[in-house]
DNA sequence: AAAAAAT
């Protein structure tokens, strides 16, 4: 199967060939060699497997899928075709499928919960005969941490194996190996480490936990270290270095750090090992209260020990799939919840025990009102890519379920903020949901790091289609191809036209049913579709982990979203490709675009450059090219200095130039942050309005 | 001039 990596590099090399406008043909010897295939001549033959280097890996995890085996020779574009029959029945029209898909509840459900629930049933059918009281150290509560010497060996041998497991969180249930393949067949593998080494991190408060090197540098049980294994974690990625022993000293955190830097696992990983050790706490004693009250089975309220909230359904469903990685022998049940798919379904998933509980801010908002989860014993609480939470206007949401219900308030709880950016609005968010907190700084995985080749191509409106089809043809059949378009007609409409020239594709956007949204990412990522059409609901926090190539056939007018469509590629410290289709209609990306492209040392067009000049002078006052202009930090966690002001393009709401210096002095939680806000005081109208003016 | 998200 070696060729398939000879193809795959070659394919690569013939895009670029393409994208080089200066070539005028595809002749070996004259092909453009970008920088990170210079001095090799093809994959190495030694190891078939591809463990041992990223890039060929990928694609044999790729090739080794069934379906796609299937395909054998004819793997061409056009006989993909008849793949497109599961593709929901043609979007949007109901009851069209053929191919009948489990929801990810039901799929789940038969695997997932068989093995689990014999130790589940067992657990929540257990009396009150207070054996557990022997080793309670939390006053009048019946649990609390349950040291693993306490049950002597008399005591375990006394009840078994099965009682031993229904009290001690801390002891791996017996290993299930149907569920462990089902879990860990499709890890990543083959992870580029050597490039994460240069990401900078900066960590700013008091009394900051050291840094770990290695994921043996910090007590985490053998739950978790099982897990890491299985998952095959070598190393921890930076932002995993630093956050887990902050989230392991109980310290609240705000991370200012992108997906694809190994952040799911750096708050799942520490807060998991915490539960474990520490047992579920009253939170067990409630459920089983709520239980009683309400019948066995029928009406339980679930009592969350942590809770995972998520801008978008699919990572939602993504930052699950990790947990249930890092739950696997253990007696926390994870769960999610999210809009768009049936809700009784979901219910009734939770009503089988919910331990941590990954949800998007609306569905859980429902849930909660329902009576079906109380936050009461919340103590981990995660907030994933919340500047896009809030971007989405999710802050009324947020606020109801963290300060205006039951959860324990700051202080109580452990919190953990992650962000892409560190606008002013998520400073106020850290300032209400966040006590003596750690301010942790991850440099930006993707631009800069040159994992990612980056090309920026003229093309106009009406060549964009044929120019596409020329990219596609010139790359390697197996790879995958993600193309980003600005609206959902866009994207209907293209798919619609690769459609017809026979390319396998699929597309994922918001007015498909979420289900069909599933089905596309699951059609894309395990390659029989290895063309999806994107709006921005795939631009960030998706884990794809095959991409090669990401086409901006319409580039987005923001540089943030730029920069997180183009991170789906070269995921961890994988190399990819980003190609973007640029005309008159861009000029609003210009400037943006340059500095982003001389950061990460791409080659600049001269066209761009002297457009950027050009626009420069044009609108001298309004630019947003100071942004960048702070060193380390400045561009990765600009602040809102003011609020209201958002006169200029492309500016939601002008950003400083502050930088990184700016955000010293949050560390320590409370003091200082006056200094950052506008006279008026947070309390003040930073605007709901984006630029669109909505 | 948009996308996403509870129904």
């Amino acid at each position: 199967m070696s060729h398939v990596a000879v193809e795959n590099v070659h394919g690569l090399d013939q895009q670029l060939a393409v994208l080089d406008l200066n070539s005028s043909d595809g002749i070996p010897g004259r092909r453009y060699i970008p920088p990170h295939l210079r001095n090799k001549e093809g994959p190495k033959n030694d190891s078939p497997g591809g463990w041992d280097n990223g890039r060929s890996n990928g694609f044999v995890n790729g090739f080794h899928d069934g379906s796609r085996m299937n395909g054998g020779n004819g793997f061409g574009r056009g006989p993909m075709r008849t793949d497109r029959g599961g593709r929901g029945g043609f979007r949007g029209k109901p009851g069209g499928s053929f191919n009948p898909i489990q929801t990810l509840q039901s799929a789940d459900g038969g695997g997932w919960n068989a093995p689990k629930d014999a130790a589940y049933n067992s657990f929540g059918g257990r009396s009150d005969r207070g054996k557990s009281s022997f080793f309670n150290d939390r006053g009048s509560s019946n649990r609390g941490r349950y040291e693993r010497g306490g049950f002597g060996g008399g005591g375990n041998s006394r009840w078994g194996e099965d009682s031993r497991d229904e009290e001690d969180w801390s002891k791996p249930l017996p290993p299930n190996e149907r569920q462990e393949h089902e879990l860990f067949a499709a890890s990543n593998t083959g992870i580029n480490f050597e490039k994460y080494d240069d990401i900078p991190v900066e960590a700013t408060g008091q009394n900051c936990p050291q840094h770990i090197e290695s994921f043996q540098d910090l007590e985490m049980g053998e739950i978790i270290m099982g897990n890491i294994a299985l998952s095959r974690y070598t190393r921890p990625t930076p932002v995993q270095k630093y956050a887990i022993p902050i989230i392991k000293s109980k310290r609240d955190l705000m991370a200012c750090a992108q997906t694809g830097s190994g952040k799911t696992a750096a708050f799942l990983l520490p807060v998991l090992s915490q539960i474990y050790t520490e047992g579920p706490g009253e939170a067990l004693q409630a459920a089983k209260n709520s239980a009683q009250e309400n019948g066995k089975y029928g009406r339980r309220k679930q009592y969350p020990i942590s809770l995972v909230l998520a801008p978008t359904r699919e990572l939602a469903l993504q930052i699950y799939d990790e947990a249930r990685k890092f739950a696997y022998r253990s007696l926390v049940r994870p769960c999610v919840v999210y809009g768009g798919a049936d809700i009784g379904q979901q219910i009734r998933d939770l009503e089988r025990g919910c331990h941590l509980l990954v949800a998007t801010p609306g569905r859980l908002v429902d849930m909660m009102e329902r009576g079906k989860i109380g936050m009461d014993y919340c103590n981990y609480l995660v907030l994933d890519e919340a500047d896009r939470m809030l971007d989405m206007g999710f802050e009324p949401q947020i606020r109801r379920i963290v300060e205006q219900d039951t959860m324990p308030p700051k202080g109580l709880r452990q919190t953990m903020m992650f962000s892409a950016t560190f606008p002013k609005e998520i400073q106020i968010l850290a300032r209400d949901f966040l006590e003596e907190y750690i301010f942790l700084a991850v440099g930006r995985v993707g631009s800069t790091s040159e994992n990612i080749t980056q090309k920026v191509v003229w093309v106009e409106e009406n060549d964009k289609r044929s120019f596409l089809l020329d990219l596609l043809n010139a790359t390697g059949k197996e790879s995958l191809t993600l193309v980003f378009v600005e609206t959902k007609k866009g994207a209907d409409a293209l798919e619609d036209f690769l459609y017809r020239e026979g390319y396998a594709c699929t597309s994922i956007h918001g007015d498909r049913s979420q289900r069909d949204r599933e089905e596309a990412l699951h059609q894309f990522r395990s390659g029989r579709c290895p063309i999806l059409v994107a709006t921005a609901v795939a631009a960030r926090g998706l884990d794809i982990s095959n991409v090669k190539h990401v086409i901006n056939f319409d580039l987005p007018s923001d540089i943030e979203e730029y920069v997180h469509r183009i991170g789906r590629t070269g995921r961890v410290g994988n190399l990819g490709l980003a190609t973007s289709f640029f005309n008159d209609k861009n000029g609003n990306i210009t400037k943006d675009l340059l500095d982003i492209l001389v950061e990460a040392k791409q080659e600049v067009p001269s066209w761009l450059e002297s457009l950027a000049y050009e626009h420069q002078h044009k609108s001298s006052t309004r630019g947003r090219s100071k942004r960048f202009s702070g060193g380390f930090g400045a561009r990765d966690y600009r602040q809102t200095s003011n609020s209201t002001s958002s006169g200029g393009f492309g500016s939601r709401g002008g950003r400083s130039t502050g930088g990184h210096g700016g955000n010293r002095g949050f560390g320590g939680g409370g003091g200082g942050f006056g200094n950052f806000y506008s006279s008026d005081g947070y309390g003040g109208n930073y605007s709901q309005v984006d630029w669109w003016g909505n």
